[in-house]
DNA sequence: TAGTGGTCTAGACCACGGC
DNA sequence: CCGTGGTCTAGACCACTAA
């Protein structure tokens, strides 16, 4: 819930601190459903900083979807804090965690070859490039729930490849080697278990799965990695927050990806 | 694309005019994709206003996902401009134009009623309150595909009922009633067709069809519609922009509701 | 009319990236 | 080192809401 970028050890400004206060007593229903939020002037004062400051933090919240604002009243609650990071949407097993789930993970193929077209495509990458392919299957205490296909560039593949076999969290890895996610696009649709999506989770070839495709990038903007989970119906659902002011959400015609 | 409020007359602010140059400067290729964006001292020299000005279009364009920015290089385009406003998003009739296709609505039922809980949760709706439900087959280009039905607290209720039976988009309606939507939260997951839905989509009980839910509210925090809308699979997707930023996209265990 | 948020200005200092 | 974006200040005026 409006914490900083992701894990960087520097001290938070003070726009997110506020942020941060404010999520907390909307989520404590300080304010209550509904209800209307200090004015800018008032906790400008009380934090001893600048309106543009408590504008900054407030911008933060609206994009968070937690309060709404118009010209000439005090901003609205209309929602609660997500119980949920940045962190938490990448990586499947902080998610399983803060739900207090245990998060598994068993590696079914590993492999190196040439990217094709739409991988070279999300990728960035020129025709000819390598990737690293990692498929693994992902447990909540040890029930099947999810086939991810990642593939990475291969200066990152580099880095998955010489993990421990046993490691979890391959997006944690990645941040402690210095690798940080700042963006990612993803597209959400259904689609139909292979054989191999069938025979790992548990299910029959044909099912129906909740497919999310993911690009996400570093603070640089460069490709990090390309990845296709795949979730039995039941175990998941994507929430979204979207407004006139920023729209992040969209539906296109289906895929032919 | 990086479009003003909801077809409110105003003339835009100026930041609103950059970001939209920006974001038509992005999608014509002008910069590249990985292209790096002019400095921020550089534009407001360009446009004659002050930098904060251009901070403020840059942010807009970063939660739309079109750029990435990090201290100490110039930003970087990591998307092209989103096709779809906040308007296509919420209105299937306006979404279905922009792809070309003509949209199409069958009203199936029209009803009052006491809301029930789930309902009143959303809507913010005391015990006992009515709410008019519609239920509605959506078509493109006369083929079935998506059941809506979607609940308004009475206020809203009783301008959706003195509609003509042939109004294809209520949403467009209710804005020409000066009913605006502002935000909207949405949640994203998989459900299988009841008898209805086979009836009037032309599958079979039990198929599975892509669930989207969503709470809309008005500009000024007031919940204006709770609807539910079952998309034939092969026929939609959603994409999302997510950052570390601001992060409007969260995954949450399966349902209850 | 008084209070509020929306927009904009013109400065300042700092942290970081790349040369 | 210089250029860049990130953060913050202290003002200003306006548009809108609610009493």
């Amino acid at each position: 819930m409006t914490d900083g970028p992701a894990g960087t050890g520097k001290p938070p400004a003070m726009y997110r601190k506020v942020a941060a206060d404010l999520g907390r007593e909307i989520g404590e229903g300080r304010y209550g459903s509904g209800g209307r939020l200090p004015a800018e002037g008032e906790l400008a004062e009380r934090y001893g900083v600048s309106r543009g400051t408590i504008r900054q933090a407030m911008a933060l919240l609206r994009t968070e979807g937690l309060i709404a604002s118009r010209r000439g009243t005090r901003r609205v609650v209309i929602g609660s804090p997500r119980p949920q990071s940045f962190g938490e949407l990448l990586s499947f097993t902080r998610w399983a965690r803060s739900t207090g789930e245990e998060p598994g993970a068993r590696i079914v193929t590993v492999e190196t070859r040439p990217a094709d077209p739409t991988e070279r495509d999300q990728l960035h990458l020129p025709a000819g490039s390598e990737i690293y392919e990692v498929r693994r299957l992902r447990t909540l205490s040890g029930r099947p729930v999810m086939i991810e296909r990642t593939v990475y560039p291969s200066a990152v593949g580099e880095l998955i490849a010489e993990l421990p076999p046993d490691t979890v969290s391959h997006t944690v890895a990645l941040e402690e080697s210095g690798v940080l996610i700042a963006d990612a696009q993803h597209t959400i649709d259904l689609c139909r278990a292979d054989e191999e999506d069938a025979r790992l989770l548990g299910c029959r070839p044909g099912d129906p799965l909740l497919r999310e495709r993911r690009c996400s990038t570093d603070p640089a903007g460069t490709p990090v990695e390309w990845s296709e989970d795949r979730y039995l119906p039941e175990t998941v659902a994507f929430t979204v927050h979207s407004s006139a002011a920023s729209g992040s959400l969209a539906r296109r015609p289906a895929d032919d990806a």
